[in-house]
DNA sequence: TCGGTTAAGTGAAGCGGTTCAGAACATCCT
DNA sequence: AGGATGTTCTGAACCGCTTCACTTAACCGA
C-alpha cells in the first residue's frame, strides 16, 4: 500500500502551467483569475491528473466537507434507512457522512458527539437526542447541528426536523380505543433518563383523556432486547391488549415474543409501529404503522446543515413532519 | 458555529509545559520522553482540554484514521446491517468509517472508490465487487483493500472474507430439487457486466448436475424494483415453482410480487434468501436463508484492514465463511 | 499627462501537527 | 581519562493547501 507514487501537488500544477501555486488554488475554484488562465490550469491539472488533497485543504481551510450523523443505535431498521439516505444526500452535495451510533446510550452519544465535533466535521445531524439535556444547546455553540425528532432548547441548533409526535401519540390510542382496547403498552426506545420525553407526556394526557390504562416502559431497538422486553411486558399478569411502539423496530421484537407466548396477533394482541419500515408491509401480518416522508426528512436535515455551513442566512429553521398511520393487520377489535 | 474559540493548540500546551511542541508530541503519544514529563505534560493538556486536531495530524503523518466502506448498494439490508457493525467496530479500535454505497451501479462504485482514495481513506472495506475487473486491484496498489465477498485477483487486497457460494449454491439448489423442484429462477444482484461470475457459474454447474431448469435473472437490492423484476419472473408462462435469491432483501421483493400475484408461499411457490436477516424470521411465511457470522466476518475484516494500516505483516489474509442453512417455512414440496 | 481604479497574479505566512537530525548531558566500558 | 553509547529533549523542516497583503500592469477619466 501506499507505495512511493509521489503524490502530484499543487506546485506540480503550478510548475506545469506557468503560474504560482496560489493561482491554481484560485483557478480551480473559478476564482479571482482570468478565464483563460482558470482554462489553462484546469487542463493541466486534468493532464496530470491532479486531484486536491482534502486534508491539506481541509486544514488550510478549516472545513473538512464532512457531516456527523449520530443516531441512538443503528439497530433500528429506520436510523438504517435514514443515515443511508443522508450519506447519499449529503455526496451529491460533495460532503461526506462520519457516521456513528450510541449504541443505545444516551450518554455514550455525548461523547461521540464531542468526538465527531474534534474531529472537525462542518456540522452534526443528530437523530432523537434528549432535549432537556443542556449539552446540546452547548454542543451547538462551536458546530452547525440540526437536530432530528426532538426539539433543541435555546437558540441552539441551526435547524430542526420534527415529528409531530403528539398527533402521533393522539391517532394511535384512538385508533386503538375505537377498537375497543383500553389496556395498552407503549414501548419506547431508551431515551433521557429523566424520563420527561414529550412523548411520554403527550401518552400521558392523552391516556387521561381517553380513560386508557397505559403502561410505558423503556425497550432497545436491538431485536433481541427488544424482545426480551416485549415477553415481559406480555407475560405478566393484566397482560395489555395493545402494544404501540415507538418504532417498527421494536414492534417487531413484539412480533418475536408474541410468536413465543403463542399469541396471535391481531386476534389476542394488537400492534401498531411507528416510522412504518418497508419490510414491515411483508410481516406477519402486516404490520400497521405510522409513515413519514424519510426522503424529504433527510432532504430537509441535510439542507439545513449545508446551508449553514456555508454561512447562510442562519435563521433557524423548523420542520414540522406529520404522521401518517397506514392501517394494516396487526391491529384488529378487542376480543371480549 | 465556529465562533472565534481559539483552540487550544500543541504549543500551547508546550509553554504551559515548559517544553517544545515536538516533546509534547511524543509526549501524548507516550514515546521517546521520560515518564516522569510524559506525565507532566499529559495533566497540563487535560487541564487545558487539549485534543489534538486530527486534520493537522492526518496532514503530517499522512494517517487519517478513516477507513472507507463501499458497498454496492445500502438499500440491502444486510449491507446497512454490515456498515453499522463495521463502524462499531473502527470506532472500537479508534478509526472512523465513511461509509458509501453506489446506489446499485458497478461504475459509480468504482468513481466512488476512487474518490474515497481520493479522501485519503487509510484503508477500504469492498462489499461484493467485480472481481474480473482489472481496476480493483489497480487501486490496491495504492489503499489498504480488504475485500468481502469476491476475491480480487492478483496479489491486490490485503485481505478477502469471501462467501463459500459455491456451497451455498449447491445445498440452495440440492435443498430445491429434494423438494421436487424442477424448475427455478435465480435473482442475483447486478454485477459485473460481463456476466460471468463465479456465482453464476456454481449455478450452472450444479443445475446442470442436478438437471434442473434454472434462469438466472438480475434483480436490484431495491425492495420496489425487485419487486418489479420478481414480478416479471413470476408472471411469465413457464412460472418457476421456486426461487432463490442472492440477498434477502430480494426474496423481500420476491414476497411482495407472489403477494400482489395471490401466489402462496410455499404453497405455490418456495423462496431461498441469502444473508438470513433478524426480521427475515418474522416474514410471512419466515424465510429459508442461509445465514453467516456477520459478526465474525465484520470483525476479521476490520481486523485485516487495520493491521495492513499499522504496517504489520502483510501477508494476505483470506477467510472463508461457510453458509448455514436455515430451513424455515418459505419452502415446501412442489404441488403437481 | 497623471493620479486613481481595477483586474490578475504573486509571495509568504499560516493551519497544527509529526518527524528527522542533532544537541546536551549522563552513563558505561576499558 | 576519553571515546562510545544511550537517553531525553529541541529546532526546524515539512505535509499540501488557502488566503491575506501586496505588486504589476492595464485602463480610465479629466
Amino acid at each position: 500500500m501506499s507505495p512511493p507514487v509521489k503524490r502530484t501537488t499543487i506546485r506540480d500544477v503550478a510548475d506545469a502551467a506557468g503560474v504560482s501555486p496560489a493561482a491554481v488554488s484560485y483557478a480551480l475554484r473559478g476564482i479571482q483569475v482570468s478565464e483563460e488562465t482558470q482554462e489553462r490550469v484546469r487542463r493541466v491539472a486534468s493532464d496530470l491528473g491532479y486531484e486536491a488533497n482534502p486534508i491539506a485543504r481541509a486544514l488550510a481551510s478549516g472545513r473538512t466537507g464532512m457531516v456527523g450523523i449520530l443516531g441512538p443505535s443503528l439497530e433500528d431498521l429506520w436510523q438504517q434507512r435514514l443515515v443511508a439516505e443522508a450519506g447519499r444526500v449529503l455526496l451529491a452535495h460533495e460532503h461526506y457522512a462520519l457516521i456513528l451510533d450510541a449504541g443505545g446510550d444516551p450518554m455514550r452519544q455525548r461523547v461521540l458527539a464531542t468526538q465527531l465535533r474534534d474531529q472537525q466535521v462542518d456540522g452534526l445531524i443528530l437523530s432523537p437526542v434528549d432535549p432537556s439535556d443542556a449539552f446540546w444547546s452547548e454542543l451547538a455553540e462551536s458546530v452547525a447541528i440540526v437536530s432530528i425528532g426532538d426539539a433543541l432548547p435555546g437558540r441552539g441548533a441551526v435547524g430542526e426536523v420534527l415529528f409531530d409526535n403528539r398527533t402521533g401519540v393522539r391517532n394511535a390510542l384512538e385508533h386503538l380505543h375505537a377498537l375497543g382496547h383500553r389496556r395498552i403498552a407503549v414501548l419506547r426506545p431508551p431515551g433521557s433518563p429523566t424520563n420527561d420525553r414529550p412523548a411520554e407526556i403527550y401518552v400521558g394526557a392523552e391516556a387521561e383523556r381517553l380513560e386508557l390504562d397505559v403502561d410505558v416502559v423503556s425497550a432497545p431497538y436491538e431485536l433481541q432486547k427488544a424482545t426480551d422486553v416485549a415477553r415481559t411486558v406480555l407475560a405478566g399478569t393484566g397482560r395489555p391488549s395493545a402494544v404501540f411502539c415507538f418504532s417498527d423496530s421494536i414492534a417487531y421484537g413484539v412480533y418475536a415474543a408474541a410468536r413465543e407466548l403463542e399469541l396471535r396477533i391481531p386476534g389476542d394482541l394488537s400492534v401498531i409501529g411507528y416510522d412504518d419500515h418497508p419490510v414491515s408491509i411483508l410481516l406477519a401480518p402486516p404490520l400497521t404503522s405510522f409513515s413519514w416522508d424519510t426522503e424529504r426528512l433527510v432532504d430537509v436535515a441535510v439542507g439545513m446543515v449545508l446551508s449553514a455551513i456555508d454561512g447562510h442566512p442562519r435563521r433557524r429553521r423548523r420542520v414540522v413532519i406529520e404522521p401518517n398511520l397506514r392501517e394494516r393487520a396487526s391491529t384488529a377489535r378487542r376480543r371480549r
